[in-house]
DNA sequence: CGCGACGTTGATTTGCCTCAACGATTGTGG
DNA sequence: CCACAATCGTTGAGGCAAATCAACGTCGCG
């Protein structure tokens, strides 16, 4: 068990002495998650925020009518979370599940918390976690909004490819908005 | 000149003592706009964070075919800026003009950076708003990608009611990524 | 080997767009 | 205060992007 990557990752945006790494690392959980196994469920309260150690989570909705919507894929060295029901502290939105066998770091909502009292620096790095996370919301919403399916596709495995290249076509289409059908079609120029 | 609603904005998050608020509001340019005034010019630099302390202001995206798409507006007592341009120091990718006669306080990006280096407190106040910003994106982008014009339209009348009240047909459309003609249809059930 | 998930293709339908025409409302100069 | 233009909202005809549903080939896996 390593902490350097989300150590390496903290240290993007801020420094920690030794006695701040080790008080942040023992707020963390290891959690291991096999193919398919679910980290947060619809529904559910949301117990923490998640750092990506390895393998890949999906973030989805799933409707009324049945229908999945892709939030957002989690690779190694990004966060994760259902920051709605994170925050609010209601009953979680999303789905998180591992697509393929996935090892994060948990920090839960109660450590989250100490954490940002005891360091405060930490606020610093969540702040602009937060915003980058709402620029490429922002962005991408604006893209949905404006772009045709053909384009908001390049786009996906333009800015993306190294989480293209393990999904399938069902899971791109759910993160696009169309159906898998219509992927085939705009993949194969028909 | 009162600086009474943004105060009482950051007090939502944060407690300033009377030193740091001297400070806070030396950093902050009180800017008046005129109906139909620009803010920040899409590929202009974007100079700072602006509080609306009166009227309404748009933000949008101008597409090289000409479509406008609303990104946000903002009423009295909410943060707006071009996040993308505004953090990267790049072009902004947005327009932001008055909808009507606006008072806006600018907090400019040097001061915005100094505020935070002087008052570590801020980091905490603007890591809850980005935070609460990236829930709206995201909740916004899900029902765009999972919901129907109309039932779009309906949640924006509920969700936003202050809003709508001061929007013409056009500036709702071009908010939830329809044509003016089709949100009549929509309103009037045909 | 055979079954179930995945991808492809086609026919039909639907949600929304485009363009154009026309009333209603607003604003402005005389 | 009126006349007229400009803007705004409505309606309709026709078109296009994407959905739906169904059929079928393919492949990996038990």
């Amino acid at each position: 068990m390593s902490f350097e990557p989300i150590l390496h990752n903290v240290s993007k945006h801020i420094q920690l002495n030794s006695k701040e790494i080790e008080l942040f690392t023992s707020y963390l959980t290891e959690k291991r998650l096999g193919k398919g196994q679910v980290l947060l469920e619809q529904g559910a309260f949301c117990d923490g925020i998640s750092f990506v150690n390895n393998g890949i989570l999906r973030a989805y909705f799933l409707s009324e009518e049945g229908k999945e919507t892709t939030i957002m894929f989690a690779i190694k060295d990004w966060w994760v979370t259902d920051m709605f029901a994170f925050t609010k502290k209601k009953k979680s939105m999303l789905s998180i599940e591992a697509l393929e066998p996935s090892m994060v770091f948990l920090l839960s909502k109660v450590n989250f918390e100490r954490l940002l009292l005891e360091i405060p620096k930490f606020e610093r790095f969540f702040r602009i976690l937060m915003q980058n996370a709402y620029i490429r919301e922002q962005q991408r919403g604006l893209e949905n909004l404006s772009l045709t399916a053909k384009k908001k596709y390049d786009i996906f495995m333009e800015k993306y490819p190294s989480i293209a290249s393990q999904l399938n076509q069902k899971q791109i289409a759910s993160y696009l908005g169309i159906t898998p059908e219509f992927l085939s079609m705009v993949r194969n120029g028909k």
